[in-house]
DNA sequence: TCGTTTCCGTTCGGTTCCGCTCGCAACGAT
DNA sequence: ATCGTTGCGAGCGGAACCGAACGGAAACGA
């Protein structure tokens, strides 16, 4: 018997009997209870049935209500705990972190924030412990890729406390989960940077990453569309990725890149993260490269690209206001339940002018 | 017996009797006295029903304020004028226009309407007159196909005043245009209805769309990818256009639509708007084509659907949170200006079950 | 022929569910 | 006032259930 045939068959039972117990397939078709649950796991993902304790159920029921509305207590909302998972404090976070608690505090309650680090696993710790510790939202950025990821989002559609992602989606795979997100829309920011840089003249952009994370993937992606959209070279060596500024041997790398874009006469770069900005704008100017004058940096982050010399120009996302409007979304999926839609809202990046490209005068910022 | 199923049973009893005690709950389901406190504990946990000495009944519905007013942007938000442009008042708009009322009036400030009617031109002659007349955001639904399209949002995104587009994005061409903008994830919903059938069985699912507006291009797209996702099969002649419903010589069509897909063994159908859904059980009925029995109709709309005979299914799109939503976008631009990013909210539609698809049996269970 | 992938079963540790039992509180009758 | 009845909550232990990890078998391609 074909795993798409006991497929067919659960999905035939269960719409006929309206739930069917698990240990009963099993029997029935002559498998062992892991490979029932195995196949289960797959209808439920494709939104077909949906699981309950012992057994599955159609789905759309009328108790399809896991998340909590607000019970008999009415108007004394105030006290809203709100639990946090963010992957990292060192970087890009901490300002998301800000603003949802900007968001919190003025909406008269606390925010407990956790640490993850980028693993499904600790993701998971973490927001269990949050949920125990009796947090009554919960705003996560955990890992949504791969096999670990889609366990993960599964298990955080199933909690009994709602969900917002922030600056994650889940991934085509289970696009029907129906999590609120907030999400910056990198792509676009990247987009942002090039035209920026096309505007001022420049007819090629090179693209230049140090961390392997989502957002890079999505910065690549935008600057791809977007070179292509305007015509300009996107060839694979013009998207270069670097080792993070300061790791051990990082100057000569830097170099080559520099010296490889001027041969190619390429004479404007998007670089992710601040800190690669700065350190490519240091190492260009030991090579006698003058910024801006023969290469023009835009950074895309924007935490310290005003404090470098010169200012950087940058894109920048929107950091603290993902926060606060994560909290938002948190607070009105806690206020109404199921009632609410499931809101995906997304934020632009914004570019922020300042004189890595030759754009702005000095003074034009008075 | 599965602990969701005693629940629910319980959900249903009370709901029915009003109020039922506990140990005829026990006796009935064939349980302890202690597992129904608990699945009792459960719900009302959960808000859906209240505990009395010995028994249940239903929450109370005094507490009936989900929709908290929410408190004024900023500050001085109070005497903004909102202008709205839509192109229709016959269809779909209406639930919008009243969801940006309400907003309107719970802001303390003014809504002033326009109908354009899917033209370009008029779609700018009504904005530019609400200019003119002193609104200060406009929330708008234009053209934005064609190059007549493409000009009417390049002129909305220099004109003077904060736009939120409605159920509109700019296409490709336009990717930066930075406007504000709420919409419905149709093709998710579509995906709804679908996944909806397939869950009661439906092996093949057929599109019956009878609108050429960008939402039915969002069904099709939707429809097309759930079926490839499900297996299903998606050729063009399950991807069927109707006329509307009440125009000449609409009868013949539809009853030829639906022999159609009896001979192709197709009995189940998202049907694009009410009224062409009710058109297809109408003359499904007089074919003697008995609905749920034999043809599974799902509606995209929900405005009259509940009212049809029998009560069709719907997929509901949210459009007076929409409407609601496109306010607060447009308040929130009005207060902070550039500042602020450019907002892109999406909604998902809700399912919403009745009786044409063969799904709720409400009374059955007893 | 050798990985590689996919599918399925086994094992194990942890969680959830459920009934039993006990003590406490509320009510009503004597 | 006392006692029996009924309902309620808490704790305990057993059973069912669940997820994660490991391993074997078959299918597939190079």
């Amino acid at each position: 018997m074909l795993a798409s045939q006991r497929q067919e068959l659960i999905l035939a039972l269960v719409q006929r009997h309206g739930t069917v117990r698990l240990a009963d397939l099993a029997e029935r078709m002559g498998v062992t209870a892991v490979t029932v649950r195995r196949d289960v796991t797959a209808l439920a993902d494709r939104g077909l049935v949906q699981r309950v304790h012992g057994g599955i159920t159609r789905p759309h029921r009328p108790n399809r209500t896991p998340t909590a509305p607000r019970p008999a207590l009415g108007g004394a909302t105030g006290r809203t705990l709100v639990g946090m998972v963010v992957p990292s404090v060192e970087y890009y976070w901490p300002h998301v972190v800000q603003g949802a608690q900007a968001a919190v505090a003025s909406a008269g309650s606390r925010l407990v924030m956790r640490v993850s680090s980028y693993d499904p696993t600790e993701d998971r710790r973490q927001i269990s412990a949050l949920v125990d510790h009796g947090v009554r939202v919960v705003l996560a950025a955990p890992v949504v890729h791969g096999d670990a990821g889609l366990d993960l989002l599964r298990w955080l559609g199933s909690l009994p406390v709602p969900v917002v992602l922030m600056e994650r989606l889940p991934p085509p795979e289970l696009s029907t989960l129906a999590l609120d997100a907030a999400t910056t829309a990198h792509a676009l920011g990247a987009g942002l940077g090039v035209r920026h840089l096309t505007a001022l003249g420049h007819r090629a952009v090179a693209l230049v990453t140090s961390r392997t994370s989502p957002t890079s993937t999505a910065l690549r992606a935008g600057w791809a569309a977007t070179t292509a959209e305007l015509g300009l070279p996107h060839d694979t060596d013009l998207d270069i990725e670097v080792p993070s500024y300061g790791t051990p041997g990082w100057p000569p790398v830097y170099d080559e890149v520099l010296l490889h874009c001027a041969e190619r006469g390429v004479r404007a770069m998007l670089v992710h993260a601040d800190r690669e900005a700065i350190g490519m704008v240091e190492r260009a100017r030991d090579l006698g490269i003058d910024v801006p004058g023969r290469l023009a940096v835009v950074s895309y982050d924007d935490e310290v690209a005003a404090a470098s010399d010169p200012p950087l120009t940058a894109v920048r996302p929107q950091k603290h206001r993902l926060g606060q409007l994560a909290v938002e979304l948190a607070l009105g999926r806690a206020a109404e339940g199921d009632r609410r839609p499931v809101h995906r809202v997304q934020l632009w990046p914004t570019l922020e002018v300042r004189e890595s490209c030759g754009a702005a005068a000095p003074a034009s910022e008075l």
